[in-house]
DNA sequence: TGACTCATGTCAACATTCTGACATAGAGTC
DNA sequence: GACTCTATGTCAGAATGTTGACATGAGTCA
C-alpha cells in the first residue's frame, strides 16, 4: 500500500481528520457569523449551559484553548451581559461562571444552528455508523494521550 | 437519548471530532517542535514532496489555511532555503514551488516523526476500523461541503 | 509549622492567522 | 475587441491565540 515510515496524505487518517475538522469549523462559523458569534464563543456558552459554574480554566480545557484565551473571551462575554462571574472564589482561586438569561437566549438560537450542521454532517450515516465514528474518535484520543503527557 | 434540536457535548460527533483534531495537533506539535517545525510548516513540505510544483494557493487549500497565511510561511521557507519558487509564472499568476535538497532532508525526519504519531493514534484499531474511520470522515466532509459553498 | 506540589487567575510580549482590499492574468461570452 | 468571471499574488490592518512569567490559594507530607 505505502512505504511503512511515510505519510500518504489522501489516505492518511490524520489528514482526513484535519480536513473534517476544518470543514466542520468552516460550516459552524458560517452559521454562527450571522448570529454575531464564533466557534469558541458558542462553545463557551454551550459548556456553561450543560455544566453551570465552570471556571475559566475548565472552560478553556473544554473548548481546547488556553486559559489565557478563554479569559479574554469571558471578559467580553461578561461585558456583553451573556455570562456572570463570581466576584471572589468560595474555595481556591477558581471563579465559577454562569449564563445570564440573555446568554441563555443567545445560546438557544446558536445551538439549533450548530445542531443542524451536525445533522448535515452525518446525514448519510446509519445509526451504527454515527455511533461507530464517535467510538473510533474517542479511542483515537485515548491512544494519543496515553503515552504523551502533552494535552 | 437527547432532545432533537440540541447538542449533547460528550456524545456529539462534532465535539469528538474537534477533540480528536486538537489532540492530534498537540501530539504533532510535540514531536515537530524539537525539529524546529510546526504543523503548517510540515504540511507544506509534505504537500510539496507528494505534488511538486504546487502554487501558493494550492498549498493553502491543502494545508487548510488562507493563501495569505501560506504566503508568509513560504517566504520564511524560501529564506531558510527549504523551498524554491519560480521567479515568474509560465502561465497565469501561479508561481510553482518545489522542495530543495535541504527541504527534502528536513522533511524526511519530520515525516517519520509524524508517521509515528499517526501509528500511535490508530494503534488499537483493526485494519477494517482504520479504513472505516477514513471512509466515515471522507463522507462527513462531502456532506458538509454539499450544501455549503463555504470552504 | 514549614516546604513542596499543583491548579488557578492574570499580566505582558509575541506569533500566527484571518479579513478586507487591490491589481493582474487567463478563460469564456457577446 | 470589450466585458465578465474566476483565480492568483500581495499589501495592510486587525483579531485571535499562544508562550512565558508571576502571585495566590489549597492540599500533601515530613
Amino acid at each position: 500500500m505505502q512505504s511503512p515510515d511515510r505519510v500518504h496524505l489522501p489516505t492518511s487518517v490524520g489528514y482526513l481528520l484535519k480536513e473534517a475538522a476544518s470543514a466542520l469549523r468552516s460550516a459552524m462559523e458560517a452559521v454562527l457569523r450571522p448570529l454575531g458569534m464564533n466557534v469558541t464563543h458558542y462553545s463557551c456558552l454551550e459548556l456553561l449551559a450543560q455544566r453551570p459554574g465552570l471556571s475559566n480554566s475548565e472552560l478553556a480545557r473544554g473548548a481546547f484553548v488556553t486559559r489565557q484565551s478563554m479569559n479574554v473571551l469571558l471578559v467580553a462575554l461578561e461585558r456583553d451581559g451573556l455570562v456572570s462571574r463570581a466576584e471572589h472564589a468560595s474555595s481556591g482561586r477558581a471563579l465559577p461562571t454562569e449564563l445570564t438569561p440573555k446568554g441563555r437566549r443567545q445560546l438557544a438560537t446558536a445551538s439549533a444552528a450548530v445542531w443542524a450542521v451536525e445533522v448535515r454532517m452525518t446525514a448519510s450515516f446509519s445509526d451504527a455508523e454515527r455511533a461507530g465514528l464517535g467510538d473510533l474518535l474517542s479511542r483515537a484520543v485515548s491512544s494519543l494521550r496515553a503515552e504523551d503527557p502533552a494535552a
